[in-house]
DNA sequence: ATGAAAGCGCTAACAG
DNA sequence: CTGTTAGCGCTTTCAT
């Protein structure tokens, strides 16, 4: 099951079959089949690890997110994994739990498995790990903005602009009292989508009132408890803006128990358009983020540094544009003027 | 950056290097501590090629599955990950698109890699296939049912068994009308539902009516149309037992769209308990199945094989049970004793 | 407790 | 076009 016993067998040199493996044009024809014929016969297959101890290569990246569950991820996955079959790399892949600790082992690991990239999906990493991780000449990609901006080659979509066109557009609707539900994890997109609905009041002249920020689990119980909880404490707010489509599911949900209509009485809108939002009635406005692409661009990133291999020393900041996808929660502008 | 340099910084031989890491209990103490913070400095990481040369393993198993952005398939994975991490192991990702051929591709690919094995999901493989990968002594382990009922390692649960207790229910409830809504793929797994759905109507004495069966692609633009489709050929069901939750929603969709009430007029059943039925008006009545004991199931099964190294020949059939999770999509009993 | 040397399976200069 | 030979980085006898 070696490259000697097929070299025996077949009544040739090691080198002869080595060559057919790696440089078959440099073999005659006959030998070649031959040879060919000995490795079918024999169920051969030659040992990787021997190949690539030389080249020092794997055609392995690995592939760091906090969740496998999460379908926005696997979207992205998607999209690299589309660029790594190109390139005829697999892809190795871990689930962090959203744990720093657990992320700094899984590169370690990968390390030690001489992994040619990384893609760090939502990384927790700390500025110093990264500055770690790019001394150790380990080429990577984020994908997400991190907590730690650092000098790093990373692919995102800017959640700050995203969150204030989605704000600007209730206002625009006429509404002025916009409760906000954030949730807590990934720490910086929270912020962000936090700082971009600041930032649609303030543009509008409408003060913020902290008391319409309501904090939860970012999921559907967290989005249901979050509403009740600004329900119960009587905040008359006619539109809610969740953070994400899980927190915006709650939140009809709730409002559907108390008997509020979205959108007659209270309009929501979402981020991350799951497809469930096109099932729920009424249909979910929402923020759309091109998944898919995060994930070509990522991958392509990552290829570039790798084949320029230490090459260029200039990093690059990808930002893919956000969309707000129009559909029913919100009602919609003629019907809104008639309300107003 | 390879051993020979640290020995040489260290000031000792190779071999006590590779002691070092392999066998530090053979090194004494102070020359382990030297030759480790040797190693810390240089930032030394063995090469893992070069070790694995010999032993042949790789601690890496191969997961290969049709679709990486379906939940249930990550559910499974994510169950196979928490094994594989206490294995110390890695995974590798495979997406095959439910196509034979990349299947079959990938597989060859992790026999290249020397994966140590493989967990197969919804796997399309012929009979000769699995026999040829049995030959090559690859461990595996089948998650779901196949086309090919071969003599494998697998864990499923039984579709046939779960959609017969559904649509019993149904009955159970006073229907007799009851459609059936069933997809493409995974080939196997819809004739088994449809058997089922057969099996209830039989054992209860009703008879089987093939206009009541409709085909359509799995997902909601699937049980959508499909669900238009009886309509439009004005079967007077009562119920609608949807072979998946994505086909539910279509239906439910296509119901309320026509101003047919969920459960009052149809009622409705689902397949697979996806996150979405708890959310939709009325909550979805549907089979839930243990996806991810089904993954830890596999994991530990596979591990089993790798680890008894072609000792057992006796191979392990697993079958987990599923659950129908009753809600409100097919009314209630009370209340449907005054309906019929 | 340590080192010299043989070899793991394969690739690639070098020679013919 | 083919074979001989010297490694790749590491582990493991076998001595000492």
């Amino acid at each position: 099951m070696n490259i000697k016993a097929v070299a025996e067998k077949a009544g040739v040199s090691i080198t002869t079959v080595s060559r057919v493996l790696n440089h078959p044009e440099s073999v005659s024809e006959k030998t070649r089949q031959q040879v060919l014929s000995v490795m079918e016969a024999m169920n051969y297959t030659p040992n990787w690890f021997a190949r690539n101890i030389q080249s020092n290569k794997t055609d392995i990246i690995g592939l760091i997110l906090p969740d496998i569950q999460d379908t926005a991820n696997m979207q992205i996955a998607k999209g690299i994994e589309e660029v790594a079959h190109q390139k005829n790399c697999d892809m190795m892949l871990f689930d962090t739990e959203y744990n720093v600790k657990n992320e700094w082992e899984c590169i370690e690991k990968m390390q030690g498995r001489q992994a040619d990239g990384l893609i760090l999906m939502s990384s927790l990493l700390s500025k110093q790990q990264l500055d770690t991780l790019r001394e150790k000449k380990m080429p990577y990609v984020l994908v997400g903005k991190t907590k730690s901006t650092s000098d790093d080659n990373i692919v995102y979509t800017d959640y700050e602009s995203a969150s204030q066109e989605a704000v600007s557009y209730l206002i625009k609707l006429g509404h002025k009292n916009i409760a906000v539900l954030t949730g807590k994890n990934p720490e910086v997109e929270n912020s962000e989508k936090l700082k971009g609905y600041r930032n649609a009041l303030r543009e509008a002249g409408i003060p913020y009132c902290p008391e319409l920020v309501a904090e939860g689990l970012n999921n559907i119980e967290g989005g249901f408890a979050a509403t009740g909880k600004l329900l119960d404490e009587k905040k008359k707010m006619t539109a809610i803006f969740a953070t994400s489509d899980a927190m915006a599911l709650g939140a009809m949900e709730k409002l559907k128990q108390m008997d509020m209509k979205v959108p007659e009485d209270v309009a929501v809108i979402g981020y991350d358009d799951l497809e469930v939002g096109a099932v729920v009635e009424p249909k979910l406005t929402t923020v759309t983020r091109p998944m898919y692409r995060m994930g070509l661009m990522a991958a392509r990133l990552l290829f570039d540094i790798i084949e320029d291999d230490g090459e260029i020393n200039e990093t690059q900041q990808v930002v893919l544009r956000s969309k707000l996808k129009i559909r029913k929660s919100c009602g919609n502008k003629d019907r809104l003027i008639e309300i107003w």
